[in-house]
DNA sequence: CATGAACATTTCAAGCTTGAAATAAAAAAT
DNA sequence: ATTTTTTATTTCAAGCTTGAAATGTTCATG
């Protein structure tokens, strides 16, 4: 409230925007998710650990997938245990640390997420075919500094 | 693929661009969650079906929420009936269509939901309330677009 | 009317997600 | 050495979500 009014008039604006950020990411969220599911036979979450792991040659400890995918410690749990039923990850213990595990991905694992991968740039580049360089980049530079803005929020909220 | 190597230049911009739109959407998201959850005690998807029902005075049949909320019609199902038991939503039966309800929310529901929205408003104008007029009006341009695309594309799919 | 197609909703199993409590191990402090 | 505290992970119950199958109802057409 900032004026004698008792509203800040950009607050109907600030509600406008975060509607659309939201929908324009579930729509293209939902479609990957359905793609993941019937073209891979996989799901999202799944790609996610996977992606992760894949740029990480010496493997990944449970608590830094988390962190880096921003969900709980027992989600992850859940999700290595089935990647590693299906051999596509493998949870090796770390020498000196009898609580930590490092997790891998088999070499099944990777050549699944390599094609997985490959499909989901494909997608992405259909899906948002019809930007041009200039939308893109007219995005990433209003997402940038919209992004450091709520990661300082969450660190100064510990 | 579109160039003699191989690979379509936007493609890496593309994927940028969807990974920033994720992470910014996910950050407001989670945050509204867990603050519906610790300061109402509810939850987005029950925030989310009651603000459909409020602003449907006749009320708004089990299809139009799913259609509306773009999820799907078993998730509605089990959502209206955690309302209808708290007493915050009614199903009505159709007069000459015993197929189809129309749910409306009760004076409770109301009441609780006019709680929840005005913290609601107030935390996104706190979350986002860094962004300015012209912060605001930009990404509401570069959104519009790319939402009536995707819309398009769910169409055309069908 | 009869009956097959279309429609509105529910049921269900499987998977994701969370926050909190439990385990277990390592590190720090006394 | 023995607490105490911190760290790494797992377990668990509760809730969300989906797609597919099931139910029951209405509509259209012969």
């Amino acid at each position: 409230m900032r004026d004698a009014s008792g509203h800040d008039p950009l607050t109907q604006e600030r509600l406008r925007l975060w509607l659309k950020l939201m929908k324009s990411s579930s729509l293209i969220e939902d479609e990957l998710r359905r793609r993941l599911r019937r073209e891979c036979g996989s799901t999202l979450p799944r790609f996610d650990v996977m992606a992760a792991l894949a740029q990480a040659p010496g493997g990944m400890r449970m608590g830094e997938i988390s962190k880096r995918l921003r969900v709980s410690n027992g989600n992850i749990t859940g999700i290595v245990d089935k990647l590693e039923t299906e051999g596509l990850a493998a949870r090796v213990p770390v020498p000196g640390d009898r609580r930590a595990n490092l997790v891998t991905l088999t070499d099944e694992g990777r050549t699944a997420f390599s094609d997985h991968a490959s499909a989901h740039e494909a997608w992405i580049s259909e899906i948002l075919g019809q930007l041009n360089a200039d939308d893109i980049d007219g995005m990433i530079r209003r997402l940038d500094p919209l992004i450091s803005m709520l990661e300082t929020q969450n660190k100064t909220a510990d």
